[in-house]
DNA sequence: CGCGGCTATATCTATTTTTATATAGTTCTC
DNA sequence: GAGAACTATATAAAAATAGATATAGCCGCG
């Protein structure tokens, strides 16, 4: 329910075509939202028969013609409130689904499992790590987005010495 | 596509009916996945077809009919494979991406909206907290979840102080 | 005795998201 | 000059998710 705010927040920086909305949000909102053309397009099209971006259709200049998008005043309005609106939590984290299953596995598969999420946290960390920095607030969301990551790797690490140091001490504690 | 590995890992526990397993969800796995029945009675029917789980049908005993679930050794063993499966990186977060877009506002009202999105972050937290504790590593799960959503009220009071110390401190710093 | 709340299953619709595919010109590289 | 990569838009099909509604018996409360 959010893609239309987030094409509308990237198109106050600058009008833009469908093609640079991916770029930006794939190079500055990486794990803040991310989404495919196909949603992309259609989702344009809608803000557009919404009236909150117009739309002005350059003759093909370096390839096919671009479809260049701009905020309207109404889209900035919708922006607005959206900002203000409470935010649902997430109630879908895959990594925390798979840690709160690994009961049902032997110990002596635990410790394997944990550290192969460990090993993919740190891709993902090492991929938005070596992205090129926004500015602003949108600085500040990609660095609680790293520290997060962190903080993940961290907890799974911890996890993995609590089961190495007894088998069964996770299950046992109740701290 | 991990809702039918969730219910196989809550059926691990015991056989259970769709009912059941929505509630076990709310009350055990809030935030790290939850379902609506929707969701949940076309995917026990579809894992049901993949033989995955067995079916029991039992009379109606104080109300209508139960379904009660139970996993197969085919159920276990592909929820074996998933918790071995690389996780995904998730790529939406809605609470990061209000603050990403928060350099649209007049410096004025951003000091309301980190306080607004701060409270509801509050009042999730209250109920993560109040809510029964599980055991084993679904306890570590909802400990991570809870850690989480602290850091995330740390982050959004950082942001408030640095707003309140100087207007354009947020944008204006490069650390 | 009626009312609300709980247990329980199920469907319908709509929206969101993902994945795959098609097209086509341009620019860069070997 | 061939092929790869980039710019650019778009649709189809499928899957996942959300929200609402329908049914119906049971239980406790006042």
């Amino acid at each position: 329910m959010s893609l239309p705010h987030i094409l509308l927040g990237l198109l106050c920086d600058q009008p833009r075509t469908g093609y640079d909305l991916e770029r930006a949000m794939r190079e500055e909102l990486d794990h803040v939202w991310r989404a495919e053309f196909s949603q992309i397009y259609p989702a344009l099209a809608r803000l557009r028969r919404a009236g909150q971006v117009h739309l002005k259709v350059l003759g093909p200049r370096g390839g096919p013609r671009r479809n260049l998008y701009r905020v309207t005043a109404a889209g900035r309005r919708e922006l607005r409130s959206w900002l203000a609106a409470p935010v649902q939590p997430r109630s879908k984290d895959p990594l925390l689904a798979r840690v709160a299953f690994l009961d049902i596995l032997p110990q002596g598969e635990r410790r394997a499992a944990l550290l192969a999420l460990d090993r993919s946290l740190g891709e993902d960390l090492r991929r938005l790590r070596s992205a090129p920095a926004p500015a602003g607030f949108r600085l500040e969301a990609r660095r609680r987005a790293i520290d997060r990551l962190e903080a993940g790797r961290r907890w799974l690490q911890a996890l993995v010495h609590e089961s190495a140091a007894s088998p069964t001490a996770v299950a046992a504690k109740k701290k």
